[in-house]
DNA sequence: GTGCGTGCAAACGGTTTGCATGCTT
DNA sequence: AAGCATGCAAACCGTTTGCACGCAC
């Protein structure tokens, strides 16, 4: 799981063997909802998988697609972003990083801060309780959404 | 607007002044509303905020809290926070800062963090589009949830 | 065989919207 | 006087839940 660029049969593999930990049952649906998403580069909201996976898996619906998204972000398998919007969105990319968010087309687009992530943090926080790894979110207009505004 | 820390009838005023600016009409819901957001503490969501305004102002609708917070921010008289639960939050606290999460009380802290506020982003991110602050969020357990987890 | 996971449909909760009235300008 | 803002109620949308069936174990 550690690994997002790893071919894609492997992370499956991964995942697969996350759910035995976890005590979860291994079903084609989580199968290809995890597949799906692991593949996705956009952060999709679970309505959007869902529209992608009725391609190749007709029946599925979108409840086992809510449901399952929230299974598997709860185990720590997959991930929510917290986003202005309505819609929540989902990624599986467990490669630290920080998101980057257009307030036009709503794209995210995740980048990386080293020198971010060894930051001493204030002391203020170390002593507040127990924390998970902060995450730096910028919202914006991202270019191409500028150039429709001035084109 | 730029200091949390004036009096409140000072940032009354500013509102008040910002308002007129944007060409909203100065109506005493959306005084009210100010108010009770600016001397609160908490980041309170639309519900909360109404519920403390019945106390003195028993007429006021939940429709209208909900329509003054969203015009009001989209004018950036104050703030949404994007946290992971449905209900959206809101400040009017403008001194740069960034935000501690509780998974457990959902309670949200502010702190400051200068380091950050003067580092260099990646660039990366500068060259991505128009960027507003990057902010820092960090989801974790206060030091009083985790108490009473234990105890 | 046991019981978790799924699909269906209905409920839910937070937020938004249409409309007539009232109040700021 | 003109028209934005409000209150009311109903709609809305994303998400969650109850239930009976089916499949992984």
């Amino acid at each position: 799981m550690e690994n997002e660029t790893a071919p894609i049969e492997r992370r499956i593999a991964e995942f697969t063997e996350a759910c035995r930990r976890a005590g979860l049952r291994i079903t084609c649906q989580r199968q290809e909802i995890f597949r799906e998403l692991a593949k996705a580069k956009d952060h999709p909201s679970a309505e959007a998988l869902h529209k992608r996976l009725r391609c190749t898996f007709p029946n599925i619906s979108l409840d086992t697609v809510y449901r399952t998204l929230s299974t598997l972000a709860s185990c720590g398998v997959i991930s929510k972003i917290d986003t202005m919007e309505s819609q929540g969105r989902y990624e599986a990319n467990f490669v630290r990083h920080h998101h980057l968010i257009c307030h036009g087309c709503k794209e995210i687009i995740d980048f990386q801060w080293h020198d971010f992530d060894e930051a001493a943090l204030p002391q203020e926080v170390r002593s507040w309780g127990r924390i998970g790894s902060p995450n730096v979110v910028i919202y914006g207009i991202c270019q191409k959404c500028l150039d429709l505004q001035d084109g």
